[in-house]
DNA sequence: CGCGCATCCTTGACAAAGTCAATTATTTGA
DNA sequence: TCAAATAATTGACTTTGTCAAGGATGCGCG
């Protein structure tokens, strides 16, 4: 019981050299709570946990979390940014064009090919994202129930 | 001379049954002159070209080609979207985290492997993007500097 | 060549997502 | 407990993009 838990939030806050707060700790469970939830989700979350947050507050806990890698920021096209507690696996997103929604996927080809690019031009590459785009099985339906029309 | 050239933008506007306009033509144009550009960017380059366009329109025209194939929206984080020319390859962006530089590679492991995820989740796929994130040359070596100190 | 209809463009208001800057509050080491 | 450093709140602002209504243009047809 007395052994660090790496999954304590408040110790992890303190791994990285940051204060430990109440709307930080709150962001942090409600992340890993609800993955793929918005800035907007978060806040009303954390509302719901701590009783009141500020915007500014929100993104300034997200940000600051996401800069110490203790959180990961997806920011699918059409779609407001995503934070996912998820960090460090090489994990990447499918997510649909209809509904939006976002569902977790194991990198394709193993551990972490897609940091090799045929070609690097000489960047400094340290991630490779990678988003499936498609349907989900809800709204393909729907859309072959519309074409066999 | 008088053969079709798969090139000729009206003859692709007309192949998509769309009408052909000074403003399209132009957006064409640009966008394949200035790859990556923003839609605020697009704008200033039409207008360089055919004197005047609004917003709207550049939004417009840039939409009705994009559902048509004719552009590509690419939409990284922390940036505008961006717009250009080459579609249907399988290629993908390489783009700086400091100064937001975008540059195109060819997809890592061949034709399209990254269309067959390790577990679909019953979605109907039909793209995958990816974008390398990094430091270009220029920032690289901005940031050891820094860090030589 | 010119008419009419469908398509397209312009205009201006609006909305969403996020940022900036100044002030106030909290955390934490001494 | 105190003081300095760090965070949070507040409210105005910016950027990027969308909506809706009306005027202009492209283009098939006679």
């Amino acid at each position: 019981m007395s052994s660090k838990q790496t999954a304590e939030p408040a110790a992890l806050l303190r791994q990285h050299g940051l204060q430990v707060t109440a709307q930080r700790l709150a962001v942090m469970k409600v992340v890993s709570a609800h993955p793929h939830a918005t800035a907007e989700g978060v806040a009303e979350d954390v509302r719901a946990e701590i009783g009141s947050i500020s915007r500014q507050g929100v993104y300034d806990a997200l940000g600051t979390l996401a800069d110490n890698g203790l959180v990961r920021r997806i920011q699918p096209a059409g779609s407001p940014a995503r934070f996912e507690g998820r960090t460090g696996d090489n994990h990447h997103h499918l997510i649909c064009r209809d509904c939006g929604a976002v569902v977790d996927v194991d990198c394709a080809v193993g551990a972490a090919p897609c940091l090799t690019p045929s070609d690097d031009a000489g960047y400094n590459i340290d991630e490779a994202e990678v988003i499936y785009w498609g349907y989900c099985p809800t709204c393909t339906a729907n859309r072959e129930a519309r074409t066999d029309n």
